[in-house]
DNA sequence: CGACTTTTTCCTGTTACGGTAAATAACGAG
DNA sequence: CTCGTTATTTACCGTAACAGGAAAAAGTCG
């Protein structure tokens, strides 16, 4: 279970419904963690299963009722035992890089294509990582634990996003240069293959 | 498929075995994706089924008979094709920034440990890159274009791990300058609890 | 009325991850 | 000769994760 402490981490904070923690996994941890509401609801009725979290009924006018779920302490618990084990690095697992593995057996234009849509992305999210850094911490200091990991967070991920423009920018400019002595080649195989 | 494809893209530099693959998946694309032999023969036989790859038993006197795969036509078109989509930008999924969000409600000391662990881990991660950028690229160029792939891989690869470093070291050093206003309390949940 | 938001749930797949284990075939240690 | 090791492939099991399609219920807005 990894997504289950995900989830419990961020209840931590504060309780939530599956609804609020979706969209939590939209924005703040969903900076380094991607999941739909579906995971989310799944992995909330697991861990409700095992005691470590406890759901509220809500009732609501003008809305549909909701479930708040809150920690229990055995949640409290499991959680800090997991965090307490070493943690495992994370391989990054990103298509991009297996394209340049393989980068003389696939056509550059999509590539390059492909790279300029990165590009723009990381820059935003750059961005974005910054301006939540101005916002929260306009002095750039964390007072309490709980903004001190806040803190590192961002700036991490500010880091990693202006790291990844960078690699863009760079293999762009790489490709650029090394664009006269390649063949181009469109992207046409089965259709006048074996037939000239 | 994704783990498809990075075999693909593997096999696009020599035709190899199951055993080679796995032992590829250990290395050079092994230090952005992470395969046991299991998933790979799994996916060997996925793709086989599928006419990407061609398998050729090769006896071998001292060792068991093996199975060298080789791209087929279809195979090279299916990773142009898949190359050629837009790639989807990965959720790093990293259970240490997970503890990071939730510092208030978990132990310090054996976080501290891990980042200790990860900084050494990374570190050491960074000075393979290098040296295999030395001695792989000594001025830093690269001359064709399946070379500028590794080089950029490689140069992204030693980028990453250098910032990972550097940000356990950060991490560290805010964790010690907090220590002093942090409650310290072992972790020993539910053994004596509710009787004092 | 229809479209949209909020909130939860169910369904069916595929892909990935993890562990345990075995079969074949040789080599070397004890 | 048995035991362990390396090389090489395969099998089975279970769970976790990802993807997409759907629907229900209750209200608001246009």
């Amino acid at each position: 279970m990894a997504l289950g402490d995900a989830i419990l981490a961020c209840l931590t904070e504060r309780p939530m419904t599956g609804y609020e923690l979706a969209k939590t996994f939209d924005s703040s941890i969903g900076f380094f963690w991607k999941a739909d509401h579906q995971q989310i609801y799944r992995e909330l009725s697991k861990l409700r299963d095992r005691g470590y979290i406890q759901g509220r009924e809500v009732v609501q006018s003008g809305k549909p009722n909701k479930l708040v779920y809150t920690l229990t302490p055995e949640g409290r618990t499991a959680l800090r035992h997991w965090a307490a084990r070493p943690s495992t690095p994370a391989s990054t697992k990103d298509d991009l890089l297996v394209r340049l593995h393989a980068l003389d057996s696939i056509d550059i234009e999509p590539l390059r294509a492909d790279l300029m849509a990165r590009l723009e992305h990381h820059r935003d999210r750059h961005a974005n990582y910054e301006r939540i850094l101005k916002k929260r911490f306009p002095d750039g200091t964390a007072e309490g634990k709980l903004d001190l990991g806040n803190l590192l967070l961002l700036r991490l991920g500010a880091r990693h996003e202006q790291m990844v423009a960078d690699f863009c920018e760079e293999a762009l400019a790489a490709l650029s240069a090394m664009s006269g002595k390649a063949t181009v080649v469109p992207i046409e195989d089965g259709k006048r293959e074996g037939k000239g």
